[in-house]
DNA sequence: ACACTGATTGTAAGGATTCTAATTTAATAA
DNA sequence: TTATTAAATTAGAATCCTTACAATCAGTGT
């Protein structure tokens, strides 16, 4: 599908000195049509019948390379492992607490909190995270019986 | 210090049928106490003078049981282990990214986010969490040389 | 062809959290 | 006060996620 995205990504890591490699490719490829901010063990399992040997630990290295360069986002929810996040641009998440679902909402950005932190805490800040918590609306005819 | 503070808790413990056991009181005066949002290990070793047997259990259970009861909320930032924070006020966190301290600011709550995030993803949202990152005072200084 | 650097692999190790079974204890009522 | 009983604690094992490590492999340039 998004080819331009996955192009553009590509050139990214080649301008960083990244080697593009099958393994590598398959993950970006993969964050990028994901819809559904995987975690390290999802996108392990998806391309586990494309590359049969592929170690968990290459999963986890691309996603920290992917990071670092700020191509991916990682997400610490309340749940045990991370999820990742290759849509950079702004946007929050809203969590289903019930199945874990998560959708994504647009807003425009809050620079007024930033700022007035700064002002509060002294702090010199460069981003800031929200999300909010409810039941989606599966869960909540679910739920409706 | 805020005896108020820590009976009322109690009170709402007793209310919903959980037993005040010397354990279980003191993890939750050191987290009433607790100015620093700690970590689970950091509740077990500062109270591990006064309790010499106590175990890590005890203190995740006892923190599970604060937060199902609604006494306190459970963060989870990047790092490995969740932090606990019994001031429920409505507060939002400043985190550096530097040294990892956190530092509470308040602000009006965000209500209109909830509210949009309701019409826009049908979600029926129960409440949000938000945190601003960044660099603290004392890291910039040291930055700075 | 050779050396060099980075990437991958498999496995071991680490840390945080939960589970389990046995023991102890707080709250209650006789 | 004592007996009762369900709940809480304990110690250690088990689990899950993630990282570290050493060996191997692959691509690039000389």
């Amino acid at each position: 599908m998004s080819d331009h995205r996955l192009q553009e990504a590509i050139d990214t890591l080649k301008g960083s000195g990244v080697r593009i490699t099958p393994q590598r490719h398959a993950v970006l490829e993969y964050l990028l049509n994901s819809m559904t901010h995987p975690t390290a063990d999802e996108i392990y399992k998806a391309l586990e019948s494309k590359f049969p040997n592929m170690s968990v630990a290459t999963v986890y290295n691309n996603l920290r390379v992917f990071r670092e360069i700020g191509l991916v986002r990682e997400l610490t929810y309340g749940d045990s492992s991370s999820r990742f996040d290759c849509n950079t641009s702004d946007h929050y998440h809203a969590i289903c607490e019930s199945c874990g679902k998560i959708v994504d909402f647009h807003y425009p950005s809050l620079n007024e909190v930033e700022s007035l932190a700064e002002q509060v805490t002294g702090f010199n800040v460069s981003h800031h995270r929200m999300e909010v918590y409810g039941t989606c609306t599966k869960c909540q005819s679910n739920n409706a019986h």
